[in-house]
DNA sequence: TGTACATCAGTGAACGCGCGTTCACTGATGTAC
DNA sequence: TGTACATCAGTGAACGCGCGTTCACTGATGTAC
C-alpha cells in the first residue's frame, strides 16, 4: 500500500477511535458532532469529508467495524465446538475475551442497538440477524437437539442472541462490587444460557402449537401489524 | 385543583407528549432540542423552564411516566396470577395491551434503555431492577419452583425481564409481514418465556455451583471489575 | 359580593456559541517520461 | 535517476442557522379583606 493510502487509513481509524472514545463518557453516537470527532482525531472539520460524506455514513462504518470483530470472535467459538462438556463456558470465555479486547466497539454496539439513528439501528439489526441465522444453522447441524423443529431452533437461537446482546451493557459497565458474585454479569449470563439450554432439551415439539391460548399472541401480533399499517 | 394548576398540568403533559411524538420518527431523546419540544407543545422556549429545569430533568419525567404505566400493567398481571394454565399467555396478553395502549411511552423506554443520557439510563436501570425484584419475590412466594435457591430465582427473574425488555423494540416496530408467523414478536416471546419456564422446572440446584469450569466466568467478571477500577 | 393586590404560566426579544458545509489553498506523495 | 506535472489529504477562513439561556413583560387567575 502506498504511503498516502496508509496515512489516509490511519486518519480514518483515528476518526473511528475518536468517536468510540467520546462515547466512553456515557454519550450516545447521535449526540456527537462532526467537529468534535474531527477535533479529537486531530484534523480540521473539513478534513472529515475526505473520509465520510456525513455522520450517518460514519456511523455505518462503526457498525461494520464491530461487526467484523464480533464475527471473528464467533469464528473462534465455532472452532472450539468439538468439545461438548462446558461448551457454554468455553464459548462465553472466548466471547468475553473479545469484548474485553474491544471494549469501545462493543460499547458502541450495546449503546446504539436500539437508540441509534434509523440507518445505524437497521445495520445493527442486520448484523444481529446474520449472527442469529448462523447460530440456528450451527445448532441444526450439530444435531444435539433432534427433537426440535427448525422453527423451534430459530426461536431458541433468537433467545440466545437476545440474551447475549441484552447482557452486553452490563458486561461493559459492571455493576457495583457490592453485588453478590452469582449476579455478576458474566456468571449470570452463563447460568442463563445453561437455563435456556436445559429448557431446549426438555422442549416438546407439541408445546409449540397445541395450546389453545396460543391464538392470543398471534392475534396481538396481527393487531400490531394492523396498527403499523395505518 | 385550581384552574391555573390544571392548565399548567395540561402544558406539562403536552411537553411530555411532544417529546414522545418527535421520537416516533426514529430519533433518540438525546437529539431532541428544548426549542423543538417547546414548539411542538405550542409554547415559547422560555416557557419550558416553568416545568423543567433542563432536558435531563425532562427525560427523568418521561422515565417516571412510563414507569407508572409499566407497574400498573404488572399489577394487573399479578391480579390474574391465580390461574396456572396459560399463565404466560394471559400475562403476555395483558402486557401487550399496555404496550399497545401506550406505544409512545414504551418506545421511549425501549429506545433509551441503553442509549439515553447517564441520568435517564440510570433511572431506567432502577425501574428495571425494581421490576426484576418484584418478579423474583412473586416467583418465590408462589412456591411453584421449590427446588431453586433464592439466588437461582434471581437469575431466572433477571432472564425473564431481560427477555421482555429486549423484545420491546420488536413489539413496537413489527418486522415485515413476510416474516413467518411463529417468528412474529409476541408469539416468539411467548415461546421463549415458555422455554425459560421449562428450563427452570428442570434446573437442578447443583448445576449452579458444581461445574469446575464455572471459575472462568467468575474470573472474567473479576477482570472486568479490575478494568473498571483503572 | 366587590375591590385591591399578589402570583406566576407563558411571551417576545436578545445574546453569544458551536454547529455543518463551502471554498480556494498548500504541499507532500504519486506518476509519466 | 531526474524532472515536470497530477493527485488529493488536510488547511483555514467564512457563512448562515438553530441552539440554550436571560430578562423584563403581560394578563389571567388566586387571595385577603
Amino acid at each position: 500500500m502506498s504511503i498516502r493510502a496508509q496515512q489516509k487509513l490511519q486518519t480514518r481509524q483515528a476518526l473511528l477511535e475518536s468517536a468510540r472514545l467520546l462515547m466512553n463518557s456515557g454519550r450516545g453516537f447521535g449526540s456527537l458532532s462532526l467537529r468534535e470527532v474531527s477535533r479529537q482525531a486531530g484534523i480540521v472539520p473539513a478534513g472529515f469529508y475526505r473520509h465520510f460524506s456525513d455522520m450517518e455514513t460514519f456511523g455505518l462504518a462503526l457498525v461494520a467495524e464491530v461487526g467484523d470483530t464480533f464475527r471473528d470472535a464467533l469464528r473462534q467459538v465455532r472452532h472450539h465446538e468439538l468439545q461438548q462438556r462446558g461448551m457454554i463456558e468455553a464459548s462465553v470465555e472466548i466471547f468475553l475475551g473479545a469484548v474485553s479486547d474491544n471494549r469501545d466497539q462493543f460499547l458502541f454496539l450495546a449503546r446504539e442497538q436500539y437508540g441509534g439513528s434509523q440507518a445505524v439501528r437497521q445495520a445493527i439489526a442486520e448484523l444481529r440477524q446474520r449472527i442469529t441465522q448462523d447460530l440456528a444453522r450451527d445448532l441444526l447441524a450439530l444435531g444435539r437437539l433432534p427433537h426440535l423443529s427448525p422453527s423451534q431452533i430459530d426461536v431458541l437461537a433468537d433467545l440466545v442472541v437476545k440474551t447475549v446482546f441484552a447482557t452486553l451493557p452490563e458486561l461493559i459497565d459492571p455493576p457495583p462490587l457490592t453485588t453478590p458474585p452469582p449476579l455478576w454479569p458474566a456468571a449470570k449470563m452463563v447460568q442463563q444460557l445453561k437455563l435456556i439450554l436445559i429448557g431446549s432439551k426438555h422442549w416438546r415439539r407439541g408445546e409449540r402449537t397445541n395450546a389453545p391460548k396460543e391464538g392470543v399472541a398471534l392475534l396481538a401480533d396481527a393487531m400490531a401489524h394492523q396498527i403499523r399499517a395505518t
